[in-house]
Parts: structure tokens; sequence; C-alpha cells
DNA sequence: CCCTACTATGAAAACGATTACACACATATG
DNA sequence: CATATGTGTGTAATCGTTTTCATAGTAGGG
């Protein structure tokens, strides 16, 4: 039987626009649904029919609806994400990373921003389980009891980026030996006090272990941190600079200062330049995250270079393995990756 | 009649998962699935009804199929962010206000990043348009034949950032004007040769315009710029240093380097700092787009500061004003934002 | 030649909402 | 009093797929 060609007859939807639907692609090839369905999906069908289906579907431009077969088979191909601040560079580089291999593996990305509401993250992680998504990457920051808990039931698979949480699949990095290496080799070639601008410890990875593994570093290099050299920062540029000029002037004999992150680290090269000459910040900070704007502008202060892109892919390649059950031992797990100390 | 309590059942769906239809909700509280709906859409719904359907959810915790309610209403709260580089501080700026408002107004994003690839782009706004979104924000870089065709022939309601497309909707900022504003300002105060780094004429707003801006601002105030000291970039910090360096070797008497992005304009400044000694770019290169972090660094170069988040915020809204419905004239339209000299 | 096993096929039943339709009652309008 | 008009409600059709089921032909093994 050959195609029944004539004048194509197309439905109007509800919302004004030509539809091609399974069915009219079925009848032009003269098969049933089924047949068209087993076609796309890779069931059963004979080379002739095959054939048949491919020229209606070229003919008609038809495309299957996501949203009814979503409906049918429960599962949408998108993933969520969950991000604290879109416009962070260590964030973004995650995101690119995430949507590289999305792409590549025919899935979509949801964006969630939570702008560091702890709350907006818990209300998204509901949101999302709650259907549209297939599977979830967290970057997370700060992790709660209710945190745990949320992501304890999660109804979808879930990867963590960024903090080590018992019992969750998480890729991280050792933030802990990072800063103590950091904190060791600074410690050899520094003379005078230093000072610390960390984050809170509810942070677990950038907050607690950083911190704890710099005076850890610094102690076994025989050059301890004085407790009252240490302030808190928010991330921020500007609280970087708040806190360094804070502590250039209740200590001015403050001769380095070590910051969470390479952010914050740049406000605190800002302060020191005000207060003792401009080019004068560039050899007294430290950061942490190699950014990209740092390193070309001051030619590179002592930090810690991280992956970000490479977590990105490899949490969501985990994540994809396990819902497209690709060879069962390639599930969810934890997954350490390494760092590397730049200019030290 | 009051509700009737008893033991749970809850049905066992495909995924193995536990879940509560609208049926239930409707059986549990004595009504028909229709009232259920009409409850949670606000169609006409007795009181008492109401207060019993409420109590019903609570219960069993429903949450409706946003699957389901996408097929039948075609309508899916989900629009779809096109983005050429997802890390990099312009567009993610903007994508944090896009996803403000859609955040606000009960939608979210479906992320896309096309990596600087044209044809990814397209792809993207053909994959959206067929299905899964009810709008679509494109940033956009390059605008060719085929994307004006595509963006015309759009299903779904579309709004451009960061270019002017004529008939089409658009938030964009006047980067000529503000060029030519930055070029007269610094023809008047420098001396000496001045080059230029720019990207591609095919990037409208960012090349074209930036540069024959600069070019009429120069020429304005009597200092036109010499066309063999123009140079290609293209929008990385290397591809900045790169240009600079290249310029420095062939014309050594260049005396200020202005560039098409504030990324570029970093590496120019380190391509300076190399050949003529450390902190003597910071005077020699002016920018675009006044980033965070060239400014915490540098004290600030001479650039322009643009609204990025509230482009972001400004297309979203109108796009969701469309979509919406509301008061019929706040639908698409064209919308050049201000922008502000900054350092000169 | 009988019994499995595999390939093909279409009809029809899901998936879980929204909504057109039909009906009922109330109140207002002429 | 007849007729609109506005509420309130349930039944059933619908959105466009995927998938189960029933059925059949065709080989292959014994």
């Amino acid at each position: 039987m050959s195609l029944r060609m004539g004048i194509m007859v197309k439905a109007i939807s509800m919302t004004g626009v030509l539809v091609v639907k399974m069915k009219d692609v079925a009848e032009l090839a003269g098969v049933s649904s089924a047949a068209v369905s087993r076609y796309l999906n890779g069931g059963y069908i004979s080379a002739d029919k095959a054939e048949r289906i491919k020229h209606a579907i070229e003919l008609t431009g038809y495309v299957r609806s996501s949203q009814a077969r979503a409906l049918r088979t429960g599962s949408t191909k998108l993933i969520g994400v969950i991000v604290p601040k879109i416009n962070s560079e260590s964030v973004s580089r995650i995101t690119a990373g995430i949507g590289q291999v999305l792409g590549r593996r025919g899935y979509q990305m949801l964006l969630a921003n939570t702008d560091n509401a702890a709350d907006r993250e818990l209300e998204y992680l509901d949101l999302f389980q709650n259907h549209p998504v297939d599977g979830i990457v967290l970057v997370a920051t700060m992790i709660t009891d209710e945190h745990r808990r949320a992501i304890e039931s999660c109804r979808v698979p879930i990867v963590l980026i960024g903090q080590h949480v018992e019992g969750a699949a998480c890729v991280y990095h050792d933030d802990y030996e990072a800063a103590f290496e950091l904190g060791h080799a600074l410690a050899g070639r520094l003379d005078g006090k230093i000072a610390y601008i960390g984050v809170t410890d509810e942070d677990r990875a950038a907050g607690f272990d950083r911190r704890r593994g710099f005076e850890a570093g610094l102690r076994a290099a025989g050059n301890p941190l004085d407790a009252a050299l240490i302030r808190l920062g928010s991330f921020t540029l500007d609280s970087g600079y708040g806190a360094a000029r804070e502590l250039l002037s209740v200590a001015p004999d403050v001769s380095f200062i070590a910051c969470a992150t390479d952010t914050m680290a740049a406000g605190a090269l800002r302060a020191i330049d005000e207060v003792r000459g401009m080019g004068e910040g560039i050899h007294r900070v430290s950061g942490f995250g190699d950014n990209a704007f740092l390193r070309a502008l001051t030619g590179g202060i002592p930090t810690v270079h991280y992956g970000y892109l490479t977590s990105g892919v490899e949490a969501t390649n985990m994540l994809l393995n396990t819902l497209d059950g690709e060879e069962g031992e390639s599930g969810l797990k934890t997954l350490k990756l390494g760092h590397q100390l730049m200019n030290v």
C-alpha cells in the first residue's frame, strides 16, 4: 500500500495552533497509532511499515507531545537543579557542567535559584519531587536536619554537590584536606600574624571544614592561628572587604589574611590596598576557588583550584546513570574529587 | 455530612510511589472530582464543600499532577530561557533577574545553555516551542536571518534580551549611545594612541554598536580611532589578553585600550601589566558591563554600567503579562533601558 | 506434527487532571 | 408570572501518548 497523500487535514488545538498528533501520522501511514508509538520507541515493527511511518512523520512534521508522554510514562526528562546563587563563578561553572551532560543525554534543566535562602531550598525540594522532575541535583551549602529529612524522603533520585552528607549521594571536594595543605604551605613562607575570614560553620564544607583544616595546617607547621583574628563573612566581596577593614583597624600588625573564598579574598585585597597602598594586597591574601578574574588581575594569589565544572559533570552522570538504569553498578554513590594548590 | 475518615487507602503508581489523586480527595470529601478541580481553580463551589475539600487535601497531602494538568490545559507554567553562556557575570545576573520574577509569579525556569553556539540556539528555540514551555526568554547574541525566521514563527510568546530586533519584543540597552558617550568622554582626557578590542559585528549590540558608537564618540571629540588599531576578541579574558599583547607588540606606542567587555578588559589589563609593569594597566583600559570583581580589584576602570538584573526582570514581567493576559495593554513591546558611565 | 518462542499488529485501557454540558435551584427583572 | 441571570453540582468527554492484551503468523526443536 502506498502512502495516501492528499490534502492534509490538520486539527486546530485549544490554543489555536496547528498540531499533528500521532493518530494523524498513523492514518497517513495506514497503520495504528500503537505502531507509530512502537516505531518511535523501538518496539516490534516491520521494515515497510517503519518506512511508511518515517515518511508520514517527515511529511507532517509531527513531534510528539512531551506532556502526554510524561503523563503516561511518569517521566519528564527534566532534572531539577537547585543552586544557592546563580550569579557566582563557582556555581555557574557547576551549572555549566550539569547542563553539558544533561544536553548530551537528552534531558533538560529546571533551574531553581534559592538566593541563599535555606527555606527556599526546602521549598523547591518539595516542589520538585512532587512531580515534574525525574531527578534532582542540589548544589548544597547549609545542610540542616530538615534538609537531611527532605533528602531522605525524596521521591526521586538526588545527588548533592559540594557537601558530604552521610547516606546521600554526593560529589564533593575535600575542603578540610585542601585547607590543611594550604595552611601548612603558607605557614612555612609567612612571617607575622595571620588572620582568617571564613563563612558560617553551618556551611560544613566552606565554613567549618576550611577553617578547621586551615587552622590545623598552620598548627602543624608550628604557626597556629590566633582565634581573635578570625572573622565571618558571607561569601560576598563586600563582606570580605568589611571584615578585612575591621581586622586591619583592630590589629594593624596583621600581615596576611586568608579567606574562605576567592570572592571575599578580592574584598580583603581591596581593603589592604586602601589601607597600605595599591598593589600591596596581592601578596597578603589567599582564597579558595581559583577565580579566573582574580587570577588574571593579580597574577595569582595562593588559592585552591577545584574542578567545579567536573563536579557538575560527574554528579549529573551519576544521577542519569541511575535514572537510565545503565549497567546497574554505576549508581548513586559518593565521589570525592581532587584539588590543586595554586601559587604557593 | 462529615468527613469519612478511616484507614487511608493509597494507590501505588507505576513507579512504586504512593500517590493521592484528585479522585481520592473527592471521595474522602464526598464530592465529585469536578468540584475539587473547581475548588483548586477558583470555580463555583459552596462554602461547606470548600471546607470539606480543604480538609481532605490536608489530610491526604494531595498535590495535583502538573503533567496531567499540562496535558489537559496545554500550559506547563514553564518558561524556556536560552543563554549563550551561563558562567559569565552579565548572563548570570540577567538569569537571576528572570528567576526572581518567575518564582514570584508561579513559573519555573527551563534553562538552556548554548555555550556560544548559534546553531544550538536555534535547536533549543525549536525544541522549546514544540511543547513543554509557555514562553521563551532569549538572551541573544548573534541574530541571523535564520534567527529572525525562527523568532517570527515561534508558537509561544518570546522576548529577547540584549539585542534590538525589529518586530520582536526586546529589552535592550542602547549600546551605540553608551559607547558614544564613553568614547567622547575618554577622548577628552586621553593623549596618545587609542586602540580597541571588540567582538564580532554579528553580535549587533556588543560588536557592531559598541564599536561604531565608540568610534563616533572619539571622532566627535576630535580624536578619531585608527582602524589599524582595532582587534577582535571573543568575550573571553584570554582573548582580550591575546589581542592586547599583539597590539602592544605591533604598536608599542598605544597608550589606551578600550574593550567591548569588562572581561576582555581584564585580559588587556593583565597584558599591559606584563609588558609595562604591574599596576600600569589599570589606568590604560576601559570596558563595558561594570564587572564587580574588576571594580573591586582595580578601583574602577572606565566602563558602562547596565542594569542586567533589571533587564531580566523587565523582560520576564513583559512575557508573563502577555501570558497571564493581564490588563491587555501591558503586552509585548520594546523596552530600552538606561545606562550609566562609570569612572570617567 | 505438536509445542514453544519470537515477531507483528491493532483495539482499547490507562495516565490524572480540566471543562463542556446538562441540570437544578435561587433570585432578580420585566 | 414568565423569563433571564447567576450559583452550584455531577457525569462524561477530552488532552495525546504508552502499554497491556488478544490474536496470528512463522520458525525451530524434538
